[in-house]
DNA sequence: AATGAATGAGGGTTCATTCAT
DNA sequence: TATGAATGAACCCTCATTCAT
């Protein structure tokens, strides 16, 4: 077996593991008895636990950032999103379910831990004040915009990880288009009125 | 020291210890210490760690579902809620905010475990179901109404762990009553016309 | 209730308590449960642990020995007992069946461990061999009555603890009377035998 | 030091540990340190303390089952037993006294607890009893084959555990024999006239 | 005299990591 | 480089005994 297949095999039962317990709950032993590898030939690979969480989580993370950045002009245009764009964000969740899915929920104990509100701090928020703002014409709460965030966040979360078949994500994208704009403008012009 | 400041003490020390590592990783170690007590001694008090977790939590969980069964009826009655109703379940969860978090987040390992996955299939979705069917006037797909339910609750849990003041958070829900109702509005009359 | 009752009801609780798991494995604290007294009263009462089970097995012992040094002159007398002496003996174990459990079994971690053998060596291994070596009008190798002496006592043992009644024990006496006897003589002749 | 000599230093100090305490309450921590191990590599060896035992007490009784089920028919063919398979018994029995003692009074707590008991009732009495029958023609009371039963067990442990030379031990069979024998006859015989 | 909470060492077991081979 | 036994601290829990009340 060539050392890139360990690896290979260390990363897909690694990520197993720690989806299923979390990183400080998960076994190293089991990791490597599922990878038919010896604790010993682990450190030959990784020098510690959490360095194979990131080796798991960190090629999707690069991947994610240079998505963002393309994306994050367009997302800033509207609030509905650019709908393409919006599937676009969602399919490249899809695609790396497992790796959204332990930042998110399976990274206590590691430098992720957090990685969640780093993300609506650091990258969702200032997006969506800056659109909250100009639809606004005013400085808006960021209270306000935190909760919208945060809707929005779970909107994308059930939508990955319903179980929902692509052409279902693809429709409920759609009705949730209709939902979240009618809402938006709704809210816009409840703050517009209480600003006069 | 009387017994009651020791367990007042330990159910300190646990909820802390609990919030941080979770029930499983949890040191029973470290809560006696915190609650300067011998790991011996925890034990006048409860008969094993879980107990412990369940003493934190049973209380408010009582309270929670005598108040759930009081509200139902007008949770139902229609989805933006009564907006009374609707403060009065958030000021409940935020007076008992860490109780909550314990529940949704740390219970892995004791009776608890998908406490929020139960409250979501069991008492919301059934409840959001028929609030669906009722207005679209038709069997709403269930998946429209799961994503919707996630956004409600998520909703509720920014307000209630943003660390907003009262005040704060009775003008967000008067705010976010408006999107809801408007995006509703807007999603049920979506349903309709592709029922048609 | 009395000092009296209450050492009384750590002694009945003491009893079951030790006859069910030993004397190192039984608990303080089941055995003052049971007795409805608390773990510090029983302080009062008894210096330690083994305090307790020497109350419960002391005045056996004494009237033991009495009853022995009573008995021990007419045992000498022949080797199928005096049946009636045998049968007094057996009545006398009878009497006391959970004290000489105690001592028989239950005793490891006590000033009592090693009963049996003291038992045997001290009391019964003379007295046979006395008995033994008039018969045979010789030494007799200790070692056969050694192995003699076992048989004698697993006898009586399995009629005491066996869980018959009085009058089937009355029986089983009669019977391996027949069979000792028969059985020593055959054994005498040989010794004579192999001493010429 | 090889692998192996740890297993049988593991063993050693299990056999030693358990002999004293009994099994429950044998010490891991005592085992190891006697072994010269520490604690954590005692699991290498053996996946819980339980298993220690079975490791010591296992191989003795494969080979025991084969001997019985070997000896057993001329066992049966009379009740002083074919001599020489008394003996290969009683030397079988010599060869493992370890395991054997461990088996009938160090075993509470393993799945081995009872194991004196389900070797009287399953495997000695109907083997008696049939013996018993055969002789005395009729269907003899149980508690009299018990009874036999059980000193004749307590025979071969005196022998077994008595600390007696091998010479002495083939001495001592041969003139027990005797005895049984007498003893046996002179018992059918009361038995016969009684059931006239 | 009676309480029962507190002690603190010890129970069996698990674990990430190390290191001699 | 790969092995997997060894480490040793930490895990939750139990216990006979003590002692302030």
């Amino acid at each position: 077996m060539k050392d890139f297949d360990i690896r290979e095999a260390l990363i897909g039962s690694g990520t197993a593991e720690f989806l299923d317990h979390g990183f400080e709950k998960a076994s190293l032993r089991t990791i490597c008895k599922n990878a038919k590898v010896t604790t010993g030939a682990f450190y030959s690979y990784f020098e510690k636990k959490e360095d194979l969480f990131s080796a798991i989580v960190d090629p999707m993370l690069e991947a994610y950032h240079e998505l963002y950045f393309t994306v994050v002009a367009s997302a800033l245009s509207g609030i509905d999103g650019n709908r393409d764009t919006e599937l676009r964000i969602i399919e490249f969740i899809c695609a790396h379910k497992d790796e959204f899915m332990l930042l998110f929920e399976c990274a206590d104990g590691t430098q992720y831990a957090g990685f969640r509100d780093r993300l609506h701090n650091d990258l969702f928020m200032p997006t969506y004040q800056a659109c909250f703002d100009k639809y606004a014409e005013c400085a808006v709460d960021p209270a306000v915009v935190r909760v919208f965030m945060h809707m929005k966040y779970t909107q994308y979360m059930e939508l990955v990880y319903g179980g929902y078949s692509m052409e279902q994500i693809r429709n409920l994208v759609q009705m949730y288009a209709e939902f979240t704009n009618a809402g938006f403008i709704s809210l816009i012009n409840c703050i517009k009125k209480e600003n006069i």
